[in-house]
DNA sequence: CATCGCACCGCAAACGTTTACGGTGCGATG
DNA sequence: CATCGCACCGTAAACGTTTGCGGTGCGATG
């Protein structure tokens, strides 16, 4: 199965095979038909680890995913989306996506070095970028080919794909303003990851666009996950002077939201006003209906693996974008979690 | 950053500077430890792809899974709380996880060959394991250690884990009975995976065993989504002589029942007992609280982990399992979403 | 007819490991 | 002192590719 046994069986040297097989130009078109033919018949592949070895590139592209379900940033659906949209583009280059889960006890700057430097990949994609993230500087140092899923403020000029948060911030404090709320909550994620900041201070800059007071004691943070809404929730509901309405960083959150609001006898949108951020396939059968924001993941997906590829040299004049720092837009989807204050 | 670089620079063949690296044991303690010095200094790792040539192994070990989300078949932290057991594993052995998606376009099977043939991994991991899945009859054939996450019918001995469809089945369906319920619908999923076919299974006999009658009219398939669910309970709630219960097949179909019941003024448990399947973190935050069953996902990856282990030669005596078929059972958690029905 | 160019192919090195084999030197044993 | 065993180490082959270089043969050109 090797390419010296295909070789022999053909009475041809394996470097002619070897050419033959890659489509070069310097080997007789009859020639290459009967090698193609006979490496269809004996289901002849080449040896991944020959080839890597000696041309020093893997033909894989690595995605980094933390899989810690306490503290998730996302969810299974989430990436699939993305990993459709990655493969999409990877597939006309013969380009192999494999995901390089990082275990929930290891430090996710161990694992990337591990990742390097099993040298699994020719290009990776980050996820969970943190606000200040050493594997950003350790790509850059190395020279390794990356973009991430996430702003971060290491590394200076690398690629990178956001949600845009800001927009969602602004968009909902407005249109909670709009509908007679003064008094609006912020469940946020825990300090490290940049979106917490990045979300934080589009919020407050909004308050302050319409002339309301940023109330720390309303500005609440967790862990993204269902649980972490029900205890934010609860939180708020332990306020002496309730807040009337409510951002959310990750619909995730939204799921505790309704079931605690519910365990207190009220009901989303009327007793308090939610709005979510992405319109995931959960967050769409929430009723009342919530308020958020879509996007397509797959196109995110797309852009992820396009920007990945601008960065790589045997790539880059394929995709003449140089480094791409897009935040990507999202599109209201008005629910019913966020009637008008006192109709 | 060669081993030839690095022996070179201690004066040391490359022979023995290997030797000293894996740990064998006819190299002086002396010379091993100035060799662990110097490659730590140098940042110095092991070639993976001359590795590999060498040894015919890459001490990976992938785990394929499907990334389409219109027909998804797990919730949301599904494969992540599995790859977290599946890692700890792992982990003791220097075993790394790659995960292989499969792009929505792709065939299960094509995409199972090209990661055959690229030698991504010394062993397979497979879910979404169809009833009959010619993937399993491939790697049989090629004599590739793996271990399916699912039954099936195809290949005969190989190393399974599955959850406990027919007793959820049964325990939902006597425990439905017993609150008075008779007319008790199956929201299933689509023909061709394998859990389909055991799920209604139990469920017939089930019935049977309580004296109810089958009735194909109540026994819907679906995507196992949210949408999914939302649209087998639209049907239910059409027929003429609506069934006081459903049993259901995964949990996501239990937001998308709740919601359609909520937009049809009824309420999930009161107006119509749902009784879902796994506790997911989703499900556990609905409200009224559905009644489900809870399993540790990080239990069922070390399992799937040790039966793999099992498999391959090279770890056979540290796992002495021989092949494991093994249908985890799962513990019921009541909730409020199936009272009695005539209280 | 001599020469050139070109199409095609074989040869062999190189990528970075691991490992079987043989060799050296030294202490211990007779 | 001769011999043996052993601890340690170097040598070189092998894994499966790709690719630069050179060589062969043939048609075309002068």
């Amino acid at each position: 199965m090797s390419i010296k046994e295909l070789a022999q069986r053909l009475n041809i040297s394996i470097g002619t095979v070897s050419r033959a097989l890659n489509g070069r130009a310097d080997v007789n078109p009859d020639t290459r038909k009967r090698v193609l033919a006979a490496a269809k018949a004996m289901g002849y592949v080449a040896n991944q680890s020959g080839r890597s070895l000696r041309q020093g590139t893997t033909n894989v592209i690595g995605f980094t995913m933390e899989t810690n379900v306490e503290t998730k940033t996302h969810g299974d659906t989430f990436f699939m989306s993305v990993f459709d949209g990655v493969q999409t583009v990877f597939a006309r280059h013969k380009l192999d996506l494999v995901v390089l889960p990082c275990h929930s006890e290891d430090d996710p700057f161990d694992h990337l070095r591990r990742v390097v430097s099993r040298q699994f990949a020719d290009g990776l994609i980050l996820s969970a970028t943190q606000r200040q993230d050493p594997r950003i500087d350790y790509l850059i140092e190395r020279g390794i080919p990356f973009v991430t899923l996430g702003r971060s403020l290491s590394g200076g000029e690398h690629s990178w794909i956001d949600m845009d948060f800001e927009g969602v911030a602004a968009q909902s404090v407005a249109r909670l303003v709009a509908r007679g709320h003064t008094r609006i909550a912020l469940a946020n994620t825990t300090r490290g990851i940049n979106l917490s900041y990045v979300f934080e201070d589009a919020y407050r800059a909004a308050l302050a666009g319409h002339g309301i007071a940023y109330d720390p004691d309303i500005v609440l943070r967790g862990d993204i996950t269902e649980l972490g809404g029900y205890q934010l929730c609860e939180k708020l509901l332990a306020l002496p002077n309730r807040p009337t309405a409510v951002v959310l960083v990750n619909e995730s959150l939204a799921i505790g939201f309704y079931r605690r609001l519910h365990e207190a006898g009220l009901t989303p949108g009327r007793d308090m006003a939610i709005i979510g951020f992405r319109q995931s396939p959960q967050a769409r059968f929430l009723s009342p209906a919530l308020t958020c924001y879509r996007l397509s993941l797959h196109d995110v997906g797309v852009e992820l693996a396009q920007s990945l590829l601008a960065t790589m040299p045997a790539y880059k004049d394929l995709y003449p974008l140089g480094t791409v720092q897009k935040i990507w837009p999202m599109e209201l989807v008005p629910g019913e979690s966020d009637p008008p204050l006192h109709p």
